[in-house]
RNA sequence: GUGCCCAUAGUUUAGUGGUAAAACUUCGGGUUGUGGUUCCGACGUCGAGGGUUCAAUUCCCUCUGGGCACCCCA
């Protein structure tokens, strides 16, 4: 029984903030986008995984790092009655890897594709399309550090993208090299801005100690400008992570997929090594909205405990910022159906027979619309009406006796008597 | 987390320092067997708490929730 608090007493009851109710329509929409997404995904060989919403919490910390914004500012933790620490994931990757890792992949024959969807928490401040609870849709390729592997991903991403129905795609992409490049590259970078320290925005040398490759895409007039200097990320790319770079943006020039190199695009998750990309939609303005992103992570898997490194690439789109574009195609679910006939049903004999008659056209796999609750036969044909159904079943206490059912064709207003036990032939003939 | 704007019925919105209005929706009825109509009725502690006042839905403060811009991200 929980204590009542203060507010219990006052406020009412409202859904906790940034997380929402979805029903109807809006619920609908985000399964078409998993249906459709998961379509693809299945036809590019990608396997369907679930883990658990809750992990670890040091799954995240390790993996995601100590000075992002994600786990710093934005983790739901826990403590169970147990006393075990837990998180509800700010994203799927991490909990991906520790279940490649703690169930021994490796072994499989490498890569595993896999895709993931599902609820994530980020505990941010909601404006529209950001929620603190929001689904992602993620494709992710473990075990091979080939270039091809990140064009499938992004491949794979774009395409369920732009089978959504999105307009004026723009993949933007950037390499942060690996271990060693990334290390000499951060190095520089540090000194660059130290010659700078007094010139530079507080923000950005709170981002020195932090984050330097943040500093890069900094909103700061002042940092803009020693920005032109700045050290460039790619010129410091060991020469097979520039080759690498460079096939992977080759295989995207043959897929004519359109994409901009990004120097400044570093991303918030520390995992990341080599390609990092996000996926845009870029108007004449100059406007753009993020709907997805990803990148190559060699070496989370050895952070998380993994013997051998796993090299690895994946990335993620936003379903409920997709859903709500107004460019969204509504892709119907599959288990979405127009509505047939509208069963309507007079008098106690035949409402007490009603749901045998549904059931019969449930089998029939004909979808039925009604208002068993309603008695008037003029109220169930005005909602019957307006609920678009091309036919209407009536069922009264007539036909109750004589086991038929009348149909009645909504357009034409014409109807036949038909017995129940010829229903199934009867309905099949309509269109 | 910072700044700005907002909050009246299920929805969209009026309005006022003297305890509230319209439209649509929903439910019930006029109408226990054939349609979109019409008529009648019901549904609000004016987001919550506190303050000013004889009196607050209205003015002030705090909180909560929403929107926008940062930050960050999907």
């Amino acid at each position: 029984m929980p204590k009542p608090t203060k507010s219990s007493k006052t406020e009412p009851l409202s859904s906790p903030k940034g997380m929402r109710d979805i029903t109807d329509a809006d619920y609908y929409k985000l399964q078409g986008l998993f249906e459709k997404a998961q379509e693809i995904a299945v036809y590019y060989g990608f396997k369907p995984i679930e883990t658990p919403i809750l992990e670890d919490e040091r799954t995240f910390t390790t993996a995601i790092g100590i000075g992002t914004d994600v786990i710093d500012k934005e983790m739901y933790t826990l403590k169970t009655k147990g006393g075990d620490h837990l998180a509800m994931r700010p994203e799927h990757t991490a909990g991906l890897m520790r279940a490649y890792i703690e169930h021994g992949m490796q072994t499989q024959p490498q890569p595993l594709l896999f895709y993931h969807s599902g609820p994530v928490f980020r505990h941010d401040k909601p404006q529209r399309g950001r929620y603190r609870q929001f689904s992602q849709f993620d494709v992710d390729i473990l075990g091979s550090e080939k270039s091809i592997i990140d064009a499938l991903v992004i491949r794979t991403i774009y395409t369920i993208l732009e089978e959504s129905g999105a307009p004026n795609l723009v993949v933007t992409i950037n390499s942060i090299g690996d271990k060693e490049s990334r290390t000499a590259y951060l190095r520089e970078l540090t000194a660059y801005y130290k010659k700078f320290l007094n010139d530079l925005p507080t923000i950005d040398r709170e981002r020195l100690k932090t984050n330097p490759l943040r500093i890069l895409d900094s909103k700061e007039e002042k940092t803009k400008e020693i920005n032109q200097g700045a050290p460039d990320a790619v010129s410091f790319l060991s020469p097979t992570g520039k080759k690498h770079f460079k096939e992977v943006l080759e295989y995207l020039d043959e897929m004519n997929i359109s994409y901009q190199i990004d120097k400044t695009l570093v991303r918030g998750l520390s995992y990341y090594t080599h390609t990092v990309f996000e996926i845009i939609e870029q108007y004449d303005d100059g406007t753009a909205v993020t709907i997805a992103g990803g990148g190559r992570y060699d070496y989370l898997g050895r952070q998380l405990g993994s013997k051998k490194d796993v090299p690895a690439m994946g990335g993620s789109l936003g379903m409920d910022r997709i859903v709500e574009r107004p460019w969204f195609k509504n892709l119907a679910p599959r288990i979405m159906k127009k509505p047939k006939v509208y069963f309507i049903q007079v008098g106690w004999d035949a409402k007490l027979k009603s749901l045998t008659v549904i059931e019969i056209l449930r089998k029939a796999h004909v979808p039925v619309i009604q208002s068993l609750s309603k008695d008037s036969l003029s109220a169930q044909l005005a909602v019957a009406e307006k609920s678009g159904a091309p036919y209407v079943i009536i069922f009264g206490q007539k036909e109750a006796m004589e086991k038929s059912v009348i149909i009645r064709n909504m357009e034409s207003r014409s109807q036949d008597t038909v017995p129940i036990a010829e229903l199934n032939t009867f309905l099949k003939q309509l269109k």
